[in-house]
DNA sequence: TGCAGTATGATTTTT
DNA sequence: TCATACTGCA
């Protein structure tokens, strides 16, 4: 019910002060506002939004507003890119309702029920609908290693894996599989496209696929792309479609951007009229191409519904100041294509963003160092500083930098905690108690006791994939003599697990201590490996149930790692560290942008297509546009490349990134560190003549 | 059969 | 540089 009636048709009221709208611009106060009238559902609607244009300001407002005129917060679908965008935007949401809910207690409590990502989303659509479509709903989720790992095992089955030619390695398989699943492309054309040195072994990987498709359903399994292609195929059900989108009165797509077309078509199949269905998205911001994104989906959009969506665009940009905007229009400006658009900012400065030359990474790391002290002296705290790069390696140098001189950081994106072998040894037992089907967790765990390799592992497992009662066909497994000690213990491991006295999470406790003398004689530094599994079982803690501790790790890792184990505590200042992808959506007072140079931005791995580059530059883009007042381009003369093997060379004398040429220079100002003493030369010089020693040398026995 | 030592070859970004 | 695959030995 609409509690303050607006007309379709009719402007808006003039607003109170007080209103939560009164700090909207216009173009924002039309995408809030779009067709929100009562119980009706509003036609589709399109927001281009620039970067820090308040888009999350904008789509928070919308869910309120929808609330706020009588929409169920039980029956709205917001899915974000990561679970942080989503707790974000649930927090912000209940802030404003909050506000709005002066007298009205409806209000005051409202709770989003469905806000998450498409991934997280889908487990739990699916964990509902299980039965309805032949499906276990006690499945296990696979992440991408999992998924690799099993590939690996069905690879091996078909004797795929010695075929006298290469056959691709079980990451390329998995992402050809990925890429065909998400793009709902047919596997040739994602072959020629994406993988052309592959195209020849088509049919064995059809027959791979099917094979992969046949173990994961024998084992209760689903991969990252099952949770979209199972809800894909629900939504592709009329009668299940009709249902399923009726419990969504709307659906709201934040980084519309970096969807991909299976995800665009279950949006589309909960709601093929488009009514109740807002995205917001910025083509220019378009950074996941290689995981099946297509911007095609934003630009699209309109025209997929008669009448076709409504399109906001927001240019206006609250972040930047107005030089830094200037940088980073002129480097998306320079795009072969896409939506014209121009930010602007009324966040006036004199302070135009540096390009910094330094000499080498090292040089690098000593800079950006000195400079975040002395942002920090003059009052901006760590946490509102953060340092940007391509590639979660290239902040190595940085690192131990910091750690020198003790300044505290945290690093996001790159190896994740539960990458960590140890961390997937103690969730494989946790696994395979959960889903005594899923082989990869059993193999795994079966190899940690010694004498047990992948041929004894692979007999116990196949002679438990009938079996009902697990527990009793182990007791019954026979393994190698020099397994038996390792082996009852084991036992004495499973029968703890399946007394009724183990619960969640003490459970997690008894496998540690089972795999506490596994540790200490597979590892050196098993005390610190240790420390990490203490800390596992006290993130256990925060969670309900093993299932829940188990799909939400998958879905959601912690993202941030920081060299001490354990993330620092909240309340505590800390340095940003973070691949420029994991740093969309976020803002930073300054921003430091490590090694702006050929081969990195671009990377040297993406430089196939034009496509492909034009992501790069898109990627630039991002990091430029996260920075608030202070921006610092970082550019080293020589540049540690890890590619090109052999040979020794290791260091190469890099050119500034191509997305910033000569033209452009006016936007920057330049700098030199460290600043030289007077009589030598300036570090920006081209490397030094070589003085022929060398040949001098050989000269000397001629 | 399991394991250690050696050769080879790929190498980013992430739910 | 690191991870995986393969070979040869116990």
């Amino acid at each position: 019910m609409s509690e303050t009636a607006v007309v379709p048709g009719q402007q808006p009221p003039a607003l109170p002060p007080s209103s939560y709208l009164s700090r909207l611009n216009p173009e924002q106060r039309r995408a809030v506002e779009h067709d929100v009238a009562g119980d009706a559902c509003a036609g589709p609607l399109l927001v281009i939004a620039g970067a820090g244009s308040g888009k999350t300001n904008v789509l928070a407002h919308r869910v309120a507003h929808l609330v706020a005129h009588g929409a169920d917060p039980a029956a709205i679908l917001l899915l974000t890119f990561s679970r942080r965008a989503a707790d974000e935007m649930v927090r912000r949401v209940e802030r404003i309702l909050r506000q709005v809910a002066a007298g009205r207690p409806r209000l005051a409590g409202a709770k989003l029920a469905w806000a998450g990502t498409f991934h997280s989303i889908g487990a739990r659509l699916l964990r509902e609908y299980a039965p309805r479509i032949g499906l276990d709903p006690a499945f296990t989720i696979h992440d991408r290693e999992d998924s690799a790992d099993l590939l690996n095992l069905v690879r091996h089955e078909l004797g795929l894996a010695d075929t006298g030619k290469r056959f691709p390695r079980k990451n390329t398989c998995l992402a050809i599989y990925s890429a065909a699943v998400n793009t709902l492309a047919p596997l040739g054309d994602v072959l020629q496209r994406r993988y052309p040195w592959c195209v020849e072994w088509e049919d064995e990987l059809k027959r791979l696929f099917l094979a992969y498709v046949e173990a994961k359903q024998a084992q209760h399994v689903l991969d990252y792309d099952d949770l979209l292609l199972y809800w894909g195929q629900i939504a592709g059900e009329p009668t299940l479609a009709r249902e399923m989108g009726a419990r969504f009165s709307h659906i709201l797509v934040d980084e519309y951007q970096d969807t991909n077309a299976l995800q665009a078509s279950i949006v589309r199949a909960l709601k093929p009229d488009g009514r109740g269905v807002t995205v917001v998205g910025d083509d220019a911001q378009s950074i996941y191409a290689f995981r099946g994104a297509t911007v095609r989906n934003i630009l699209d959009f309109p025209g997929q519904f008669a009448p076709p969506a409504r399109v906001v665009t927001l240019e206006r940009n609250y972040r930047s100041t107005q030089p830094i905007l200037a940088a980073a229009n002129g480097v998306i400006a320079r795009a072969s294509e896409g939506y014209a658009k121009s930010l602007w900012s009324e966040r006036e400065s004199s302070e135009r963003p540096q390009l910094v030359s330094v000499r080498d990474e090292a040089d690098q790391a000593a800079f950006v160092v000195e400079e975040v002290l002395a942002r920090r002296e003059a009052g901006i705290a760590l946490k509102a500083q953060a340092v940007l790069f391509r590639a979660a390696q290239h902040s190595a140098t940085l690192e131990i930098e910091l750690n020198r001189r003790q300044v505290p950081f945290v690093k996001f994106g790159g190896l994740k905690f539960l990458e960590a072998a140890h961390i997937k040894d103690v969730l494989a037992v946790l696994r395979w108690h959960e889903n005594p089907r899923d082989r990869v967790a059993g193999f795994r765990v079966l190899q940690l006791m010694p004498g047990i390799g992948p041929k004894t592992a692979g007999q116990v497992l196949d002679g438990l994939a009938q079996v009902h009662d697990v527990r009793m066909a182990l007791q019954e497994a026979r393994v190698p003599p020099a397994a038996a000690h390792a082996w009852d213990d084991f036992l004495g491991l499973v029968a703890a697990l399946a007394q009724p006295g183990a619960t969640w999470p003490a459970e997690l406790e008894t496998i540690g201590s089972w795999y506490a003398p596994h540790l200490e004689r597979l590892y050196d530094d098993a005390a610190v490996r240790q420390g990490d599994i203490s800390q596992l079982e006290q993130i256990a803690r925060t969670y309900p149930s093993r299932q829940r501790f188990l799909t939400e790790l998958t879905l959601d890792p912690p993202d941030a790692t920081s060299d001490e184990a354990g993330v620092p505590l909240r309340d505590e200042d800390y340095l940003i560290l973070s691949t420029i992808h994991s740093a969309k959506g976020q803002e930073w007072a300054a921003v430091y942008l490590l090694n702006a140079v050929d081969g990195c931005i671009p990377s040297d791995l993406a430089t196939g297509s034009p496509q492909e580059i034009e992501e790069e530059r898109r990627l630039l883009y991002v990091a430029l546009t996260r920075a608030k007042d202070h921006l610092q381009v970082v550019v080293p003369q020589r540049f540690y490349v890890t590619q090109q093997s052999g040979y020794g060379d290791r260091h190469v004398y890099a050119g500034r990134t191509r997305f910033i040429p000569p033209g452009m220079s006016e936007l920057f100002d330049a700098r030199v560190w460290p600043v030289r003493a007077t009589e030598t030369a300036p570090a920006c010089a081209p490397p030094p003549e070589v003085v022929e020693v060398l040949s001098r040398m050989k000269a000397m026995w001629r």
